[in-house]
DNA sequence: AAAATACTTTACGTTTACGTAAACTTTATC
DNA sequence: GATAAAGTTTACGTAAACGTAAAGTATTTT
């Protein structure tokens, strides 16, 4: 049980750091279904987690049909039809076939970027024990520390 | 060293299955660099790689900008002056970080998905089984895997 | 009751990442 | 040397994901 049973609008733009625009947005592509209390949005602990599903799917690289696709499936699974579930289940590994290559691309990108690092701390401990030796040879000026 | 040393567009749009037209937009966008012989682009293998480069960001949900600043720092970067080393090395933790937040929205939602296959065939063995005693109760009629 | 605050709809604007078409040139093939 | 194949520029079109403004309503605060 959440510690909440409803939300408004600007709790959860708030909450997730979004736009209360971005949220309607979202409702208008039917991902998200609040119901009115006149014309004021109240919004479900369901439309929270689908809010957070939402925003973690754009940070996976996930458009948002794409999102809204398996939330439709997911709404269909639910009525419990073998053909549905079947789908859903193919679904699910082609998501799953996704996800793998998404961490082969993590993995790669981190490879690439501790050899990059590496480099760069080459490079300035190179330029750093030039700098050495030229203050030494010019002991004359000691603002060896120059910033600017 | 790779295979080869020059490529044309279209060598390069079919490895990597992309359009021409994408090729040439990122090229016009800044983050390729083919010199040309008349009118007809040579790509390097320098340009090879950060194709791939490109294509593996935008999997990761990176747009287009967000890398071409990347190459730019890197670039700048070989340069060889320590602002531009420690600049790099900022960059470089900070999409680290990017990485770690993806790595756990992957995980996530493998777990997410793990209990939703789950669901999914508890439900599918409900349904099998409900089949099953179907058959055996009404034994005259076959038609028992009914759709529609 | 007046003012401030929160929410609403409507609608046009913007950026990104290309698609698509037109009209032309260059290169390879028969 | 004709013709097909591949490449080029120019330019307009489009879908996605909001931003932004306008203009109104509803509620809360003073």
């Amino acid at each position: 049980m959440d510690i909440k049973k409803t939300y408004s609008i600007s709790e959860l733009a708030k909450e997730f750091d979004v736009t209360t625009r971005s949220v309607r947005f979202y409702e208008d592509q039917g991902l998200l279904h609040p119901t009115r209390r006149g014309q004021t949005r109240i919004f479900s602990s369901k439309d929270r987690v689908r809010l957070k599903l939402i925003l973690r799917g754009k940070r996976m690289g996930f458009s948002l049909s794409e999102t809204k696709e398996l939330f439709d499936l997911w709404d269909e699974t639910l009525s419990g039809n073998e053909k549905q579930l079947l789908l859903m289940l193919d679904t699910l590994a082609r998501k799953r076939a996704q996800l793998e290559q998404q961490k082969n691309d993590i993995a790669q990108a981190e490879m690439e970027m501790d050899t990059a690092e590496a480099r760069c701390r080459e490079a300035l401990a190179d330029l750093q024990a030039r700098k050495r030796k030229q203050t030494k040879a010019t002991t004359k000026e000691p603002e060896s520390i120059d910033q600017k």
